[in-house]
DNA sequence: ACCTGAACACCGTTCAAGT
DNA sequence: ACCTGAACACCGTTCAAGT
């Protein structure tokens, strides 16, 4: 029975964002639709076009506030260490983060915003944030490469890491383990980083 | 106007199929639905439930074909010569197909069939085909290797390329170079090589 | 036996009308 | 000024009725 002024407008936002989540969550991406959040914030369809233009903006908020969770998480596992233990730590956790927190990780990619729509810049910025901590420790690994060979590598491996992922995740989560998984992560990262910080000495 | 009879169900369905594709092709796997293939086949919407029992079973079969056209690529693009050419080419090859076709290839991620439905064994047999070639190279450049293992390392070799195609062609298909893009995937395939078949005498 | 097309349930989005 | 909820256009799917 939300009356008027109950909420202000920028509570609202958070309230349909939260419930948005945790329809994603227990029962995912595909079930989430707006009148089922309407429901469950207690407030009508078209409030929820008071503080989101659509629905695909809205579901770029939701990608944001995962992307920032993932952020946190790769941050808060992965101490200072060596470079090359620290970047198999990162992939190590990007992994646990995505098993973990399987709908809403999935739901970043699954969802496409239409062609004539293009990425907003505040989100393209955090996914950029991804790549760059795997640059840094790239630049420490082998100081006197390129800057952009760096960026170019990291982006490689850090892609690579993802695919395994996403192909080992998506299809089948039951019947290849999380080890199995993992263990083709740390093969792809640990033989990468052999052959492109030995490549000078080869 | 198509009466009955003028097709034989078999011939319905292969129409159905070569519509939807040119669909996908031309206006992009959202434009994908039932009344646009009917009006394109010239029959209506019921017709297209007797030859297919849903749109996920359509849309599986559009997948399919394009599994299939991806292998014959692979095949015919990449002659025999030393093996880790070979992968290298194999690698490159995926991406020439990804960004070339790039609306059916797309589709084949972008889909997800509902929880309750487990994708159909012919549908998988054709996705793990696309592993196997790679296999089989690795097991080539390191002949006393574990089956296992190599069959770990072409998953991770594969899957790494297969996220570099996706991370880079789904998000910004102008912005970064079609050339960046494989050079990305020289990098991961090369280092990765030098680093798992020099890691017996390192 | 094959095919139609109206009908149904459900979706995102809008906007005149209420408080 | 905030919020409602009926209305609209569109979607996948079904199935009684036609030929």
């Amino acid at each position: 029975m939300a009356r008027r002024s109950d909420h202000s407008l920028e509570e609202i936002k958070n309230m349909v964002l939260e419930a948005a989540r945790t329809i994603v969550i227990e029962e995912g991406f595909a079930a989430l639709k707006v009148r089922r959040i309407a429901l469950e914030i207690g407030y009508t369809v078209g409030s929820i076009y008071m503080v989101f233009t659509n629905m695909g903006d809205l579901i770029m908020h939701v990608k944001a506030r995962t992307l920032d969770e993932l952020g946190d998480q790769l941050d808060e596992k992965t101490p200072e260490c060596a470079p090359q233990e620290r970047v198999l730590k990162l992939a190590k956790s990007y992994l646990e983060f995505a098993s973990q927190n399987y709908s809403l990780w999935s739901m970043i990619f699954e969802h496409r915003l239409p062609d004539d729509e293009s990425i907003p810049v505040w989100y393209q910025e955090k996914v950029d944030q991804a790549f760059v901590r795997v640059e840094k420790l790239l630049g420490l690994l082998a100081p006197d490469v390129d800057q952009s060979e760096t960026r170019s590598a990291a982006r490689a491996i850090w892609s690579g890491v993802h695919g395994i992922c996403i192909l080992s995740l998506t299809n089948t989560l039951d019947d290849v383990g999380i080890k199995d998984v993992e263990n083709n992560i740390v093969l792809l990262v640990e033989n990468f980083i052999r052959g492109w910080a030995g490549q000078v000495d080869a």
